[in-house]
DNA sequence: TAGTCTTCGGAAATCGATTTCTGACTTCAG
DNA sequence: CTGAAGTCAGAAATCGATTTCCGAAGACTA
């Protein structure tokens, strides 16, 4: 391993010089300068990025805590991050806390060991690594969910909004008999989707049934589950508003499962949008969130708060699309 | 920041003696050792990991070079790296080199100048940064595709038996007239899984037609081409084989376009699952590949080259696996 | 009892780059 | 021509943990 020692031997200067030469930091005498170069060259020296960060007291990763990097949602949000980390310089280090808090606990102290730059996190339910970052002042970035009682920089979608918008389609698509399959009453995303959804009813002066909403776990296997209890009941839903994509999967699996299909047998809008949406037959409505926008948001706000550290918290909204496909098709007579 | 020194002031020994309890490295007296620790709680004290990876000389950072995280085939082969990562005591860097030479070479030499323990990649056609990181004998394992004249760790699957068995499918189901879209000539695997689409004609005593093939480039508008010039051809191929899944989409987005449905205007198998194969309807024949074992044994061997760097590389080849579902239904009359 | 071996704590060196401090030298104004 | 200000290179301190080396004390053997 060649150092800067090394370096500044062979060049006849001291290491100092060698450091300021190729940090470009302050000026050195072009002679000098030169010298440096070509040494650097001759020996094939590499900084060593370790002893820097351990001087300047910080290094360039970037930790992004998600649930699941499998569940396309993150993938694209992952993508738009790691875009800009890599126009700033930074690099990202991937942590999935598939949703257990002594995971994100975990990582969120791993963050601190090794003294990385920032984090972007998708809090779980008790967001116990995120207190631990705020504690420690870490500059943070919080993904698709609010915490309460932490004040950071977050990066939200408008769930309700979004949620109501393709409700409010259902709707008028002529539908009133329309059911609900959301996520944990812990989450924030959860419950804000689930109001956009009654907001959406009761604009429309459709009475809010309590046995069409289902309370699921965000995954497939709770959407088919919940899927299942709704066509149980003696009335089933004419219409269906699922919260997530990995849910919209189960509800969609158990209804091919009994034959069903959409929107002929029953009408269906999913949040989320999913890469293959327009290659199903028939297509799947969503509410499209701009996935490699929060990505590339939280990115842009995380280095905002690493060079002014003391700007005060903002929150960015970011507006969702529907995606009209054929899946929430207006009801036939 | 609170120090090794700060602890060792605190409960009255050498920072040395603190080292030793938190790493456990030597014995050290119950009685020292319990002061130890209860200064460490009192004061809230952290080790800092920079410090320690200056000492050793080495990080807990594996980078992963792929091209794309957002191609699902990446994802779950990243889930199983980051699993083996996860239990081994290191965090993954996320590096998308975008199929681009210098991208990769720029991550090859971050790899180098930030200590990274070890890196899984992806080559990119040229393999530049391959190169850089062989030359420094940076522990690494190439998973996906073969480097000439690079003797590493490698773990690959059985493109060309998986894709001779894709393409027997079809001859089975009395197709004759197939066609074959695949990648780029300088990718091995895109000429492996060429290959196995040959050999599986010549097993069939079908002679082969150099103008059923088409070479594109493992993308969404690659696939998509091939597929208009393959069915603009005055006479087209009554089955295909599609080498990745990208270029699959794009097929498939073709066909749609086109009014033409499989399997009974053009019967399809794909390289590479797709997450929703089984959600389109119909549902799509695919020679999957185990992503997530890939990632896992990647993690695994690289693990394993790490703490013994002497062994002589090993190349592990994974099975593919054909999921028969509807779009290569058997030929009707 | 004397000599050897072990065990264990502390002082100090070490990892490799950055940065502060110091002093030599140059430049420029009066 | 003199003094003040500015520029720039090098010596040395620094970041914080680990580890080598050394010496003291205890254990054990002959």
């Amino acid at each position: 391993m060649t150092t800067i020692y090394d370096v500044a031997r062979r060049s006849g200067v001291s290491p100092a010089t060698v450091s300021r030469v190729l940090s470009g930091r302050r000026n050195v005498d072009p002679e000098l300068s030169e010298k440096v170069r070509a040494a650097v060259a001759e020996l094939g020296y590499r900084p060593n990025g370790v002893a820097r960060n351990l001087r300047r007291a910080s290094t360039n990763l970037w930790a992004v805590v998600i649930s699941d990097i499998e569940n396309p949602f993150f993938t694209s949000l992952v993508r738009g991050l790691e875009d800009v980390a890599q126009t700033e310089g930074y690099h990202v280090v991937l942590c999935n806390s598939d949703e257990d808090p002594a995971k994100e606990a975990a990582y969120a102290s791993a963050v601190l060991t090794e003294q990385m730059a920032g984090v972007v996190i998708s809090p779980t339910s008790t967001a116990e690594g995120v207190q631990q970052l705020d504690e420690a002042k870490t500059p943070m970035v919080l993904i698709d969910r609010r915490v309460d009682g932490v004040e950071a920089d977050t990066v939200l979608v408008d769930n309700e909004h979004g949620a109501a918008e393709g409700v409010k389609h259902l709707i008028d698509g002529g539908y009133r008999r329309i059911a609900c399959i959301t996520g944990p009453r812990r989450v924030s995303t959860a419950m804000d989707r689930l109001a956009g959804y009654r907001s959406a009813l009761r604009g429309a002066g459709i009475r809010f049934q309590k046995d069409l909403v289902r309370h699921a776990d965000f995954r497939e296997a709770g959407g088919f589950a919940a899927m299942e209890s709704l066509l149980d009941q003696p009335e089933p839903p004419e219409a269906l508003f699922v919260a997530n994509n990995l849910m919209t999967v189960g509800a969609l699996e158990c209804l091919a499962k009994r034959g069903l299909r959409a929107p002929d047998d029953i009408a269906v809008v999913g949040f989320d949008d999913l890469p293959w949406a327009d290659l199903v037959v028939p297509s799947l409505t969503t509410v499209a969130q701009p996935t490699y926008e929060l990505g590339r948001t939280a990115g842009l706000l995380l280095k905002d708060r690493i060079t002014s550290p003391g700007r005060p918290p903002s929150t960015v909204t970011l507006r969702t699309e529907l995606h009209i496909r054929a899946t929430s098709a207006p009801k036939t007579p």
